[in-house]
DNA sequence: GAGTGGTCTAGACCACCCT
DNA sequence: GGGTGGTCTAGACCACTCA
């Protein structure tokens, strides 16, 4: 790229710095940089795309604001993994009233396979039909059933899923490492639900109880859909926290 | 300030942009530069407050990002009004099933005054007994009662609020205007409960339906609580939307 | 044309972390 | 000591808005 000074870009075209984090958004999409690993240093970045190293600089600020990327000061910039990444707590934001946060443990009570209802496939971006795989699992909080999730994803994106012994409690990190798929954000639809004749068996709660949903649609880099989750919560001793700024 | 290059500052210190930003606050929280007014140029800030443009610059990001300040290029950077920020939305996330998303007009059913209780004296940090309003109101969507608001506030900090004739719709943008008083941050708790006689007769529905609640304390500037607002949503139509990056 | 924010560069010094 | 990110500066050119 020909050196230039100031901003003499052509009318219509894109800042650099949004060029260089599309260019490192697509090697994080194909792994380039794998989880984990440290990327080049801000100095050899900006030498190799030809550009100065605050316009890196400003285009790793984006990533790192977004949770794609880590800083260590004096170490470098890092591919997080999923358990280092925001994303752990970020989706879970079931909080005790007592202020306890801390994401439970999860049993799977069935996993089966079948074809996509309309519903499956319009929230996985499939077509109606398509093999999927469903899951059913119970989270307990404080020894006590407290959120049903039923789980379902594109048996094409994550063949196989539940087929392993046992399925590890973080399904998000599992995807990660068992699939190299992470999710990068996620979409929430919250109700209030009452809870059917299945739920209450599950939570040990009475049928019609007022559970809160949450109807969530998990995605990869590029806003392809990798999970859709709808989870029923008895809120009797904990709340969904929303903080606001 | 002396001038100095690179980054000479003493261990410990807050840095030079911090330092900035947090002057900015203060003219904001004292009503320096009022809602709907431009501030300063970069460059007239920079010179003022004996620094670079830059620092400035990265001063006015972080405000900017946080909805604070809005930039218009080639005009200036201006203190938003209630109505131009996020706020606007930001604190409303009831979104249909169709994907409507707008603020549904508000009736006021009741409003008295009385002594705060301990929950109330918690939430509005104040001590219990002191005198507080209490607002009871419903939201319309799409002409159906959805949305019961239980509004406390503190006496001392918003007086005599609901005396008026008809209270406006937009609370926030009334306490900004009245009072001079503009919320910035807001923390909410999501829960579901079952709808109580009271509430069944004020959204006409069935007593035992299932509600979201949504039970959110509204900060100013410094983290002052304004407001403590409960509101019970009937999700039949709507749900609460919440985008994670 | 004058003033504003938006982008980009080059270079400096610092604090931090490793070996 | 050498490399990394963190902060700060000075100055350039651009696009936008208004008079």
């Amino acid at each position: 790229m020909a050196p230039r000074r100031g901003s003499s870009r052509k009318i219509g075209q894109v800042p650099l710095y949004e060029m260089v984090d599309g260019e490192l958004r697509q090697r994080l999409l194909h792994k380039t940089y794998p989880p984990g690993s440290m990327i080049p240093s801000e100095m050899k970045l900006a030498a190799e795309l030809g550009v100065s190293q605050g316009t890196v600089r400003r285009a790793l600020n984006g990533l790192v604001d977004e949770g794609l990327l880590t800083r260590r000061q004096g170490l470098g910039t890092f591919v997080p993994e999923i358990e280092d990444r925001r994303s752990l707590f970020l989706f879970f934001n079931m909080i005790g009233h007592d202020g306890q946060h801390e994401l439970p443990p999860a049993e799977l009570i069935s996993c089966d396979t079948g074809q996509a209802t309309p519903a499956e496939a319009e929230r996985l971006a499939l077509s109606p039909g398509s093999p999927v795989r469903r899951l059913l699992r119970v989270r307990h909080l404080r020894g006590l059933p407290t959120i049903i999730e039923r789980i379902v994803v594109s048996e094409a994106v994550l063949p196989g899923l539940g087929d392993e012994m046992s399925l590890p409690d973080h399904l998000f990190r599992h995807y990660e490492r068992a699939y190299g798929k992470t999710v990068t954000s996620a979409e929430e639809r919250l109700r209030a639900a009452a809870a059917t004749v299945e739920d209450a068996q599950l939570l040990g709660i009475d049928p019609g109880t007022p559970l809160l949903e949450i109807d969530r649609v998990a995605y990869e880099f590029d806003r392809v859909p990798l999970e859709w989750r709808c989870s029923r919560c008895n809120t009797a001793a904990h709340d969904y926290l929303v903080d606001r700024r």
